[in-house]
This record gives C-alpha cells, sequence and structure tokens, in this order.
DNA sequence: GCCTTTTGTTACATGATGTTACGCAAGCCT
DNA sequence: AGGCTTGCGTAACATCATGTAACAAAAGGC
C-alpha cells in the first residue's frame, strides 16, 4: 500500500501540529485541519485514508462531523477526545466511528489504533457488526442472526448466552482480523444490549467470555482452531465467513 | 410514508446537536429546537411526524409544552428527561405524550421508541391500546377484544384474568417494541381498569404476571417464544400482530 | 359473611456475567 | 538450555437479574 494519509483535525494548534508531526515521523502522510472544510479540501483532492478528528472543536461536535462525513463517503474515522464518559464513545460509534482514543493518549498506542484501523479499512470490514444479511457458515457451522440459533457441523444445536451471541456477532463481521480486548468490549456495548452494565475494562471479562464462546463453539477448547488468541494483542477469528440472506 | 420529519427540542446545544444527528444518520428528517417558537414555526411550515421534547428546558417544563401542544394539534410526542421519578413519567403520559424515555438512554432504544411511535401515529394508535379494531392474530392465535377472548392456535380457548388481558393488549399493541417493567406498569394502570389501586411499582408483580400469561399462552413457558425477556431491560412482544375489525 | 379467583409479595432457585486467583506456557534474557 | 517475566486459560467464587412456587392480601360472587 502507498503511504497512508491522515488528516488531524483539531482546533487547538498546538496539538493539531504535535499529532500531525508526530505521525509524519512515524511514515504516515499527516496533514492538520483545522475545520470542516478543510476536510473537505482535502476529501476533493483525493485518496484520505484516516481521519483524526477531534470531538471538542470549538463550533461543532466531532460526533456530528463524522457521522455527517460517514454519511458523504466512507472515510475512516478515529474520534479523539479528553471526554471518556461513555455515552460519549457510545455515541461515537453509534455514527460510525472506527474507534474512539482519549487523550491525554499513549502515542504508541495511538500508533497502534491508527495502523489497525487502516489495516481493517483495507478489507473493507467495520469494527461494529452492521450486515443485513442474517445466516453466516464458517468452518462447518451455522449461524443464523434472525433465530439467534448456532448449529454445529454435525446438526446440534448450541445454546449462546446475549453476550457470547454478541460476540460472535462482532468476530463473524470482522474474520482474519485481530481485535484488542478494547475493541471487542467496545463493539460488545453498541452490538449486545449490554447497555449499563459495564462501567470500564476492571477485570478480564473478555478473556473469560472468550474461553466460554470457546467452550461452545471449539471442538477443542483446549487447542482453539476459529477463535485463536494474538498473544500480546487480543483474538483474532480465524476462519472464512460466507453469508446469506435469509430474510 | 414519506421521510418523516422530527424536531429535537433541548436547550443544551450539544444534546440537541447530537440527537438531530444521530437520527438523521438513521434516516430521519431531524431539526434542532431550542425554544417553543421555534418549534411553532416548524410546525406551521408544515407537517411534523414527531417532536422529542426535553422535560427540563430553561425557563419552561417540558410537560407544560406538551399540554399545550397536544391541545392545538395532534403532533405525536415523546418526553425525554433526566429525571426518572415515576410521577414526572404519569404526568407526561397524563398531558398526552406518546412515550417517555429517560436520560441517558441507548441509541437503539431510542430509535425503536421512535420509530415505535411513528408506526402507532400511522395506525392512530398510542402506547396506551386503544385501535377501534377488536380483532387481533399473532402467531396462530387471535384475541377478540370485544369478547375479550382468546383462542390458542389449536382452537382452545383461554380464559385470562383482568391483569393478564390488560398486559397482553399493551403488548399487542407494541410488537417488537422493548418494554420496561415501568412502562408496561403504566400502560397497564391506564388500560387495566385497575384504577386507583397500584400506588407505585413495589415489587415484582410484573415478572410474575408476565410469567403468568406465558404459562397461558406459550406453547413451552420455559422457553418462551412471543413474550421474549430483555435481560436489563424488559420484556419484548415478538410476534407480528394483523389487525381486523369485527364490529 | 363464606368461598373462589385474582393479584401482589416473598423467598428461593437458576442462569448469566464479572472478578479473582493460581498455574502454565510463551517469550526473553543471559 | 535454564530461569525469569508476562500474558493467557480457567476454575471457583461473587453478583445480579429473572423465573417461579408458595403464601398472603384483595376483590368478587353468592
Amino acid at each position: 500500500m502507498a503511504i497512508p494519509k491522515l488528516l488531524v483535525v483539531d482546533d487547538d494548534a498546538e496539538t493539531r501540529s504535535m499529532m500531525t508531526q508526530f505521525l509524519q515521523q512515524n511514515g504516515f502522510m499527516a496533514f492538520p485541519c483545522e475545520t470542516e472544510d478543510a476536510i473537505r479540501h482535502h476529501l476533493k483532492g483525493g485518496r484520505v485514508d484516516l481521519i483524526l478528528l477531534d470531538v471538542m472543536l470549538a463550533d461543532e461536535n466531532g460526533v456530528e462531523i463524522c457521522a455527517r462525513l460517514r454519511k458523504e463517503q466512507d472515510v475512516p474515522v478515529i474520534l479523539v477526545s479528553a471526554l471518556s464518559a461513555d455515552h460519549h464513545r457510545m455515541k461515537g460509534y453509534e455514527v460510525g466511528a472506527d474507534d474512539y482514543i482519549a487523550k491525554p493518549f499513549n502515542p504508541e498506542l495511538l500508533l497502534a489504533r491508527v495502523r489497525a484501523v487502516l489495516h481493517r479499512a483495507n478489507r473493507s470490514a467495520s469494527l461494529v457488526y452492521r450486515r443485513s444479511v442474517s445466516v453466516f457458515r464458517f468452518a462447518g457451522w451455522h449461524y443464523d442472526a434472525k433465530r439467534d440459533e448456532v448449529t454445529s457441523p454435525q446438526g446440534y444445536q448450541v445454546a449462546l448466552s446475549r453476550k457470547e451471541t454478541a460476540l460472535l456477532k462482532v468476530l463473524l463481521a470482522n474474520p482474519h482480523i485481530p481485535l484488542t480486548r478494547d475493541e471487542i468490549a467496545n463493539a460488545l456495548d453498541v452490538t449486545g444490549e449490554a447497555q449499563g452494565t459495564a462501567p470500564e475494562g476492571s477485570g478480564r471479562a473478555i478473556d473469560v467470555l472468550v474461553g466460554r464462546l470457546r467452550g461452545k463453539i471449539e471442538a477443542d477448547p483446549k487447542s482453539p482452531e476459529l477463535l485463536r488468541t494474538e498473544r500480546g494483542i487480543g483474538y483474532v477469528f480465524a476462519a472464512d465467513v460466507t453469508t446469506e440472506d435469509s430474510a
């Protein structure tokens, strides 16, 4: 891939140039933008791979801009914000942001997020499950999203709990793409109807959840074939997923 | 139906535009309004399908505004509020709000409510059952509201108590829409002829009532197909409902 | 007033989910 | 290769929401 072109949108001049420089030093083609107009200028000018968007622009709200941009064309967006409150995060995802990072952030983390989003964008997948199809097949299994049923290769039906179902949906939407625990947790907050509960990444709920799902869909949970773990990163769903509409 | 036109009334600029954007993102024509005057402007301008009204406007009380609007013309209204106290909710219903949602709310839930109210408005029904039709069919069952009889798919008649009937009516009026226990309780107070009695949601009467209704209309009450539970939310009636007039 | 039916309350069982603790395995260093 | 560090798997426990039986209180019917 060519060098990715990024836009850094922030109304604070210092932050803007600092981030831009940092990204440039790390091999990205980064441009500072102060306003929505500047963004549009770049968008018209040609390919833009990713937008880093501050949520607290002076006049407008980042989330809104994000929403508008997504409506016009499919540019990946990472929201940057000093607000860590969960409802803001939720809203960011709802309008289609690909990720969300809170200030002050670890520079390495920022790079990791940027790379992750670019990676996903290349395959035109999205972190959050939002397909219209409702039947998925993978490795002999099939999952009917409408009836909420999972059937094993042998034809047995497996009952999944709500969270397990939500996790499976997230995985099915992102096959072969390593997801961090945070990404999974955030996606679960959106898809999993698990609202209100999870305050933050307090413990290792994701690991346990993954373990439980493995217990139900892996032939041998001890050596997982589908739900692989990426040490130091998170988990990957290592299966080809085909989808069909059953409506 | 044409794209529904909604008004978002809230005195907090951030909330206002966030909700507006979110609704637009989801296919609605949404306009932010800060004051009652702005609302009137839109109302004069033409068709308005639904108003989302914050109860805590700076100067006036949302409930009062709602009351005034309803007196003038029949615009559906959803009250939005940070107050979850039941008496506020009740007041909202009394002056004719079609629904009530507490902040902070799950975005998906908001969409569901909005769609529900629009849906109902099209048929001039309301959260509270008040249709002119009297025969409902769902999943092989049929319910004659005039004779107050429920017939099973096999043709057996099932006797429902007053509360069970009231619950079924509420459910039939809101298929596929998750209802909280509070909402159910409030609706029951209105439809269920249980006037005067129920002081508040003291215990778990709703759960028990749901259980009893399940025992009568579910093939297997242990794994309900019609009256599903939404953990952490409430209950949903997961069946398509068709209606016919039998008058 | 007495009996029957309905409705609400309580208490306990169940199941789902998050947390903790501990052991093992993978990686890293020398 | 051997030992140390860290991350992961997982059992065991803690917590909470829900299902439900059993009882109590109310409402009606006669």
